[in-house]
RNA sequence: GGCUUUGUAGCUCAACUGGAUAGAGCACUUGACUACGAAUCAAGAGGUUGCAAGUUCGAAUCUUGCCAAGGUCACCA
């Protein structure tokens, strides 16, 4: 048993022993003790206040000579205020360290329990941005997280492949790209298939300011406009009607996509070709980024999946279908609207595709956790999903999770195409991996290492750099990135964590081959020393919360802590030259435990540790 | 307008899910390398937790009402 439900199991004991009354041990509110206080953990006596009809100081003291006679493991305990604050034995700290250092892995065994996440799921129309690299750091995160709890995890990325997006791509290439490659033109292929889309854009704004000012925009503004909207108001709000009715190029757009849906081979194979080549960028970005999937989702084979299902729900009268022919259904009682499932003409929408998917995903892999990692923006889409796959009655829909992340916001304001102010997550992985080159090369700690080996070591700092700055905030808040804090490489950042794990190898290394079978001699544990294996000791259930709250920013701070103990314990204690051979043994593998969990903890990041730095 | 998320130091973020004097980093001031790695450590300054009530031994956290910002409410995906 653990010293905490130990703890928490005693002081129930002692409720009911001394004051005849039942508490469940699990309710016990226990805390790691503040700093400015002797001891370890602390107990809130306020809550027996009423059923013990003594003060808070009275209970203290009862509940603290209960539990240190009772438990050898605790030694000493004071009363300040309604805090009990009770010391864990040095013996049982040792011993907790020996065991820790005894296990082979930090994981959990595999438990048979399947869970899918779904992440990144781009579209093929232009390169991976900012947005994308908060989204696959989340995702790749939970499922080291769940990883590492011994889940069987399947990573999936549904690839956005159709539509009107990549046809403007296709398009404009068709019309201006005179059969250029992007190795001809010398740019990364998914960019180049972006600089496509962009192009498509630039020739239809002119032409929709062309038609603005001719009699036909004009007319068009003049009997349409509410009353006193200003003209630029007006044609912002029409762009999509002006595409969708008057647009020459858009028109042209749409009869790509018709011929698309009917399967005209050279559409088909113009298609196949610019996906060809954003695929090899993506490979490239996901490569670079040091992720990849179990499996993939093609829209283009899955966006007609769910009309049988639709019909299923009509059966079963979940759906209802109006006049005209289209099928919706009412959730007024779970406090929504009436959502359309499928259109009037039959065909569907992004629910019946989406509806369909999470039935196929169940029949592929057969997971009864399944979590999507999109965007808060869509929150109101999961939100119906979800309710629908109830009313379905599916196995699984409890199991359904909507991993919603807040949006990335520069300093600047927001990211928006438009204004070309994205963020390209190519172009960022190489500024965090060239700044950590200039801030190593100013070092100079790596002079004589091979090359191959500098430019690993810049990558994975730079990457960490970047990884944690995203990572480390509450995945559900919108945050802002600013790109010089990104590159820091000093105070809360991921270098600051290796940086620390680099010391710790280094001393191993200087150490050489040490006895740590003495190490349960020591005693007299200093309060750095404790304080450490109390970081080490959060592990599991740092993981577990993270792993049920689906937020990995909890494991970040924690490396951070961790980190920041492990310096304090170095400053107040020498380990190589430590006083006796106990202590240093004791510190030699205080030391291999903390840079195992370092490194275990970072890993569960996405972010991996150098050996020098 | 309905629903929803957020509001904490100059800036970026925490706060173990209701506990002690709200903590870190950056920036600012200062001290510590002939040292097991200074990408470090230590110290200082910086707060009416958006505002106002309520709940209780105790509220940044729960409730209500305001204020502000984002999101969403498409036969788009």
């Amino acid at each position: 048993m653990s010293i905490t439900e130990i703890i928490k199991e005693g002081t129930a004991l002692a409720v009911k022993e001394l004051y005849d009354h039942e508490i469940n041990a699990n309710d016990v509110n226990i805390n790691t003790t503040r700093k400015e206080f002797d001891g370890d953990y602390s107990v809130v006596v306020f809550p027996y206040t009423k059923v013990a009809r003594k003060k808070p100081e009275q209970i203290g003291e009862d509940l603290g000579k209960y539990l240190v006679d009772k438990y050898e493991d605790l030694t000493n305990f004071n009363v300040i205020k309604g805090f009990l604050n009770l010391e864990v034995s040095d013996k049982y700290w040792n011993q907790y360290l020996a065991d820790v250092a005894e296990k082979e892995t930090l994981k959990k065994p595999f438990h048979g329990e399947k869970i899918m996440i779904e992440f990144s799921s781009p579209n093929t129309n232009k390169p991976l941005h900012l947005g994308h690299v908060r989204n696959i750091l989340l995702g790749w995160s939970s499922s080291k997280i769940y990883e590492a709890l011994g889940y069987d995890v399947q990573k999936v990325q549904v690839i956005n492949d159709r539509g009107i997006a990549i046809c403007k791509s296709m398009l404009a290439w068709q019309m201006m790209g005179n059969g250029e490659t992007p190795q001809e033109a010398g740019i990364k292929s998914d960019h180049y298939v972006g600089k496509w889309y962009v192009e498509f854009e630039k020739l239809f704004q002119a032409e929709y300011k062309t038609w603005q000012e001719s009699a036909e925009g004009q007319a068009v503004f003049s009997t349409q406009k509410k009353d006193e909207q200003e003209e630029v108001t007006f044609f912002k709000g029409f762009k999509n009607t002006y595409f969708n009715e008057h647009s020459k190029i858009g028109s042209a757009a749409k009869a790509m996509l018709l011929k698309w849906e009917g399967n005209d081979d050279e559409v088909r194979n113009l298609w196949k070709k610019m996906n060809g080549w954003v695929y090899e960028g993506f490979d490239t970005t996901y490569k670079n980024l040091g992720i990849e999937f179990d499996n993939l989702y093609y829209e283009s084979n899955t966006y007609l999946l769910g009309k049988d299902i639709i019909d299923d729900g009509l059966s079963k009268e979940i759906f209802y279908k109006k006049e005209d022919g289209s099928v919706w259904i009412d959730l007024e009682d779970a406090k929504m609207d009436h959502k359309l499932v499928l259109r009037s003409d039959g065909t569907s929408v992004y629910m019946t595709q989406d509806i369909g998917t999470v039935e196929k995903r169940f029949q592929d892999f057969g997971a009864k956790k399944m979590v999507y990692v999109v965007a808060d923006e869509q929150n109101h889409h999961f939100k119906v999903l979800f309710e629908i796959m109830k009313r379905m009655g599916a196995s699984y829909a409890d199991g359904l999770f909507h991993l919603s992340y807040g949006m990335i916001n520069l300093t600047t304001g927001k990211m928006k195409s438009r204004e070309g102010t994205i963020v390209d997550a190519d172009d960022l992985m190489k500024e965090v991996i060239e700044a950590a080159r200039a801030n190593a090369i100013e070092k100079g700690e790596l002079e004589g290492l091979e090359e191959a080996k500098k430019e690993d070591i810049y990558r994975k700092i730079g990457l960490a750099a970047l990884k944690f700055f995203i990572i480390k905030v509450n995945a559900r808040k919108t945050m802002i990135f600013n790109p010089e804090e990104s590159v820091d490489l000093q105070g809360n950042t991921g270098p600051y964590i290796q940086y620390a794990y680099v010391r710790i190898q280094s001393i191993l290394k200087k150490a050489g081959e040490v006895d740590t079978s003495i190490a349960s001699k020591y005693t007299n544990l200093g309060p750095t020393e404790k304080e450490l294996i109390g970081q080490i000791y959060r592990l599991d259930e740092v993981v577990k919360m993270s792993a049920d709250q689906f937020d990995p920013s909890f494991i970040a701070s924690y490396c951070y802590d961790m980190a920041k103990s492990y310096s304090r314990f170095n400053r107040d204690h020498k380990i190589i030259k430590a006083e006796s051979e106990e202590a240093k043994a004791f510190r030699i593998r205080l030391c291999q435990v903390t840079g195992e969990v370092l490194e275990f903890g970072m890993n569960l990041l996405g972010i991996e540790m150098p050996e020098r730095m």
